[in-house]
DNA sequence: TATTGTTATACTCTATAACTATA
DNA sequence: TATAGTTATAGAGTATAACAATA
């Protein structure tokens, strides 16, 4: 069984035989499971009643377990302040999220989950998790771990970068 | 070394141990590896005055060494008919790819580079494929190898599915 | 009637920076 | 003077469907 980016790197082999494109094999495919993966995702998390950045902010304020300032979110979920912003308050319309006054600096919030977007995000990150898990089983448990474990090695080197 | 999705695993756990959150810890990873290649990938290929799509449309082009429709551009590259009409007006504007009339159906048309053309997009390849060489030296060429199969193996299964 | 490609619309996301209120 | 957060703006991309020409 071949995948796209196999043709691919065998056209370019005989457009440019002078090139070797194996670096493409790797990048691309990863930019390509992206774009598969997408659309699944956000369709189990819209059937939560939310976008995928409503979902990263409530599931990032749910795992952290307590307050969190707009700029600890926007930083964690790789958004930008004004994205975070305008997402907030969205949030705060539905009372799934409350901004309270930081009395400590009163130029900064901490924003924090209502107990109804507990009740909403909890089982939009069950039914996330058990997407995910139906996403990957053409792959082995062992081939997933493998998988896994490369990832985390290239992250761990280049976010440590930052 | 640990990434940023270990983290998240381990939060995870100790607020909600009841749920098995490892298919995070790859579909997570393959979006965080996606969203920090981006912009030197971007980078790389803005600096040969081009887009990242328009980049794709005259690397599928170059690639398929003659005439594509473009229907059979947007199939390949996954983007809307509409996005591919809209910048090939572009690519047309700079003389880097021609519309020429098909004779045997009247509706279609079919997509060539131009010799210019060809000379923006060779070195832009070139250019693309080192920088992305450089941006996995971080894994050994049998993890790359590796990682490639496993990627390519998810793939396979998932592209066959349309 | 179906298909190819173009065009138009509205929507989302992004990046940027101006702005406010505090420190 | 610097910082936290909000707001406003413009630009790029996407999806959708209406549309013209042709089959």
């Amino acid at each position: 069984m071949s995948d796209h980016v196999e043709k691919l790197l065998l056209q370019w082999s005989d457009v440019r035989p002078d090139l070797d494109c194996s670096p493409m094999g790797i990048i691309g495919r990863i930019g390509r499971m992206e774009k598969f993966l997408s659309p699944s995702v956000e369709a189990v998390i819209n059937s939560h009643g939310m976008s995928r950045i409503e979902f990263d902010l409530m599931a990032t304020l749910r795992r952290a377990n307590g307050p969190l300032t707009p700029t600890e979110l926007y930083k964690t979920t790789m958004l930008s302040s004004g994205a975070v912003s305008s997402k907030l308050d969205k949030l705060v319309d539905r009372a799934w999220v409350e901004r309270l006054v930081n009395e400590e600096d009163r130029r900064s919030c901490r924003v924090i989950l209502t107990e109804k977007g507990i009740g909403v995000i909890d089982p939009a990150v069950e039914d996330h998790v058990y997407n995910q898990k139906k996403l990957l089983e053409s792959l082995t448990s062992e081939e997933q771990q493998t998988l896994g474990n490369l990832l985390a090695k290239w992250l761990g080197e280049h976010e440590n970068q930052l």
